[in-house]
RNA sequence: GCCCGAGUAGCUCAGUUGGUCAGAGCAGCCGCCUUGUAAGCGGCAGGUCGUCGGUUCGAAUCCGACCUCGGGCUCCA
């Protein structure tokens, strides 16, 4: 008999009998692999288990463990919703289903604009345990396309899939769902149930089982609102039960997190109803948490060497015209305000003002870099179903900056950019970060190569240096320049975004900005817009989801709450809260008019870092008990000198 | 903006098929209690049931439009 030999991971060879398929070898590293074993990836190609092998190939078996199982788990029983989904509705058709984080959804078209309810969500997952129960094997096909016209006859969607991955114009969201190379690929599996793909799957449907149906969104037929809108049903599916439950089980916690419950819970702001969509009023706490932040920003700029400025928040269309932002961003601009025989606008960006101050009067090389810094509110019409919270809203105050150099100073001022956007963002507690660098797009763009070039691998250069983890979006950056979105990981890992560092190499020339260079001629800076925490109102919500509303002590609105015991320890409670606030710190007295129990709960419930309890033996000995945030245990006897000690090293710390 | 869902007191929520269904807890106010660590007791007040129309003898409940919110899509700080 013939051998092939093949390569495993391990760079360790195996031989094995010509025709042996991945199930055979699998089985012949050992039980448990034969056992878990999804899928392939022959020579860096994902392939189904039963594919046959050949000689020389390097294979690697693909477990539910890793990145690239969960894919196949997630792509297969997103397949096996579908197949519940059209053997529940006659007529009904479905579109494109892949695996996403965490999941997978599949989008559908029910007969006669019917839509799915709640309750049709649990018929369709029993069906799809039935399925999985029966234990349904997979198989591929390859076929001209033609004949796959026919069998998706039907199926408008899956025909329009099919002429487009024919004809060669496959995008990235269609090309996970059949093959080109001349012919179509689908699988099929039970008696009927057939859907284009390109695989792998998972060799049959009792290898899956541990998913959940979550939801049902609108999203429209290849995310584009111009075509039909389609109901999507949304799932979780994991290699074990264990696991499903623990990603059930972060949902709640992010849940609990959410800052718009914790805003209200814990007085922050509010959105009234009169205000409208995307506006927030700032409640004194929540103001005050603001504040502090605020503060912090402007020492930390002070230091960093900017140049504080103040503009107005609305402008002449004249200045929209020339930035040209009525040309590319009109539609996400309020509507104008017609005045005096003027057209204004109020301001989507703080950019066009900086402007303004730098071409206030002739600039020489001496003054670059120079640094504007302000906190400057804007407006922005968003969507309405995608304002959200404080996290996306209509008014909001960017902590913006606006960095006007010559273009030799570009790699040494984005370098010592990030490393002071990165020393804030720690100062709040993030310490994972991860960036994204947009290059040039391939289309239009201003600005000469060389700007290019300086610019983009001044961005590389200043992530390397910073040893921050990035990927490149080749061709995602502006027409005018390159640029470094960076998002901050919370507690619980999710991902926000908060800084951006953007090149400009349009303003500075449709606004004719200009330096004397040491040459005595006439130079055009390059222009840095720059936003840190992002907007301070959205930062305050990933603040709040961070911490989950129990924010470190600096941050904290009340910082310390004393409770006297009962009313004859008032006036101990009075001499402690002086002590306290003499030192800068914010607190206040809970005064006995309640049972102590009950106060503690309160204080507990709202948050607050420190509940000082004081009776007659604080009062004799000056000193009180802490109970510190996150401890359900009181610490008696401390001495006030110890509490304002520990107090100290808390707010400096930033803890 | 589009699809689906929701809107009852300041907050969290009950209100079966349209007919004493306008309720509860917390918060608020007034008393009493004088408190050593996560809800002391009693009372009072508070809602045109998102808004406007419609169906009906009768609407929180059914229908329509609009507003707002939520989950998605699109877009984005």
């Amino acid at each position: 008999m013939t051998e092939i030999k093949v390569t495993l991971p391990d760079e360790s060879t195996r031989a094995l009998p010509e025709g042996s398929t991945g199930t055979d070898l699998a089985a012949d590293v050992s039980r448990s692999l034969a056992k878990s074993a999804l899928a392939l990836k022959v020579n860096g190609e994902p392939r189904d288990l039963n594919e046959t092998l050949s000689d020389g190939d390097s294979v690697s078996v693909i477990t539910p463990d890793t990145e690239d199982g969960l894919y196949v788990l997630r792509h297969s029983t997103a397949h096996v919703l579908a197949q519940a989904v059209l053997s529940i509705w006659d007529g009904a058709t479905y579109a494109i289903g892949p695996p996403i984080k965490d999941g997978f959804y599949y989008d559908f078209e029910l007969p006669d604009g019917a839509t799915f309810t709640e309750d049709d969500l649990q018929n369709i997952e029993k069906r799809m345990r039935e399925i999985i129960k029966e234990d349904q094997i997979f198989e591929r096909y390859e076929i001209p396309s033609e004949e796959a016209l026919e069998i998706f006859e039907n199926h408008r969607f899956k025909k329009e899939i099919i002429e487009k991955v024919s004809s060669g114009e496959v995008d990235a969201e269609m090309s996970n769902e059949a093959s080109a190379e001349g012919s179509i690929s689908y699988y099929k599996n039970g008696q009927e149930f057939v859907d284009l793909c390109t695989g792998p799957h998972v060799p049959s449907t009792g290898k899956l089982g541990h998913f959940a149906l979550q939801k049902v969104a609108g999203a429209y037929w290849r995310g584009d609102e111009k075509q039909p809108m389609l109901q999507r049903i949304y799932g979780t599916a994991w290699a074990t039960k264990k696991e499903l439950e623990d990603y059930l089980e972060r949902l709640v916690e992010a849940e609990k997190r959410d800052h718009r419950r914790l805003a209200t819970e814990l007085d922050l702001v509010s959105w009234p109803e009169d205000l409208g969509p995307g506006l927030a009023v700032w409640h004194p706490k929540g103001s005050l948490i603001r504040k502090v932040i605020e503060d912090y920003s402007r020492t930390r700029h002070e230091h960093g060497g900017y140049n504080f400025v103040f503009s107005p928040h609305i402008a002449k269309s004249v200045l929209w015209e020339t930035s040209g932002h009525l040309d590319f961003y009109a539609e996400g601009m309020y509507p104008p305000m017609e005045m005096d025989g003027a057209t204004y606008y109020p301001k989507p960006m703080n950019c066009p003002f900086h402007v303004m101050v730098y071409r206030s009067s002739q600039r020489s090389y001496r003054d670059l870099p120079t640094r504007y810094f302000e906190l400057g509110t804007v407006y922005r019409y968003e969507l309405s179903g995608a304002v959200h919270g404080l996290l996306r809203s209509r008014g909001f105050t960017q902590d913006d900056s606006h960095i006007f150099c010559t273009r030799e100073q570009v790699p040494e001022e984005l370098s010592s950019l990030l490393a002071f956007c990165l020393s804030v963002l720690r100062d709040f507690g993030f310490t994972d970060f991860q960036a994204k660098l947009s290059t040039r797009p391939q289309e239009k763009s201003v600005g000469d190569d060389d700007l290019w070039d300086i610019a983009t691998e001044g961005l590389r250069e200043a992530l390397e240096k910073e040893g921050l983890p990035y990927i490149v979006d080749e061709g995602g950056g502006a027409f005018y320049g390159p640029k470094i979105d960076m998002d901050v990981n919370d507690a619980i890992g999710r991902p926000w975004q908060l800084t951006t560092i953007q090149l400009d190499f349009n303003l500075p020339e449709r606004f004719g900005l200009e330096y004397i260079g040491t040459d005595g001629a006439r130079h055009q800076p390059v222009m840095i817009h720059r936003a840190l925490l992002g907007s301070v109102e959205r930062f305050v919500g990933v603040l709040i989801e961070h911490y989950a509303g129990a924010f470190p002590t600096w941050l904290s609105p009340e910082q310390v709450r004393i409770l006297p015991v009962a009313a004859e320890h008032q006036s101990y409670a009075e001499k402690v809260l002086e002590e306290i606030e003499s030192k800068g710190y914010r607190a206040t007295i809970d005064i006995a008019d309640e049972p102590l129990g009950k106060r503690v709960r309160e204080g507990k419930v709202e948050k607050i870092p420190h509940l000082l309890v004081v009776g007659d033996e604080d009062q004799k000995n000056e000193t009180v008990a802490d109970n510190t945030r996150g401890s359900n245990e009181p610490e008696r006897d401390l001495s006030l000198k110890d509490f304002l000690f520990r107090l100290d090293k808390e707010v400096g710390n930033r803890v």
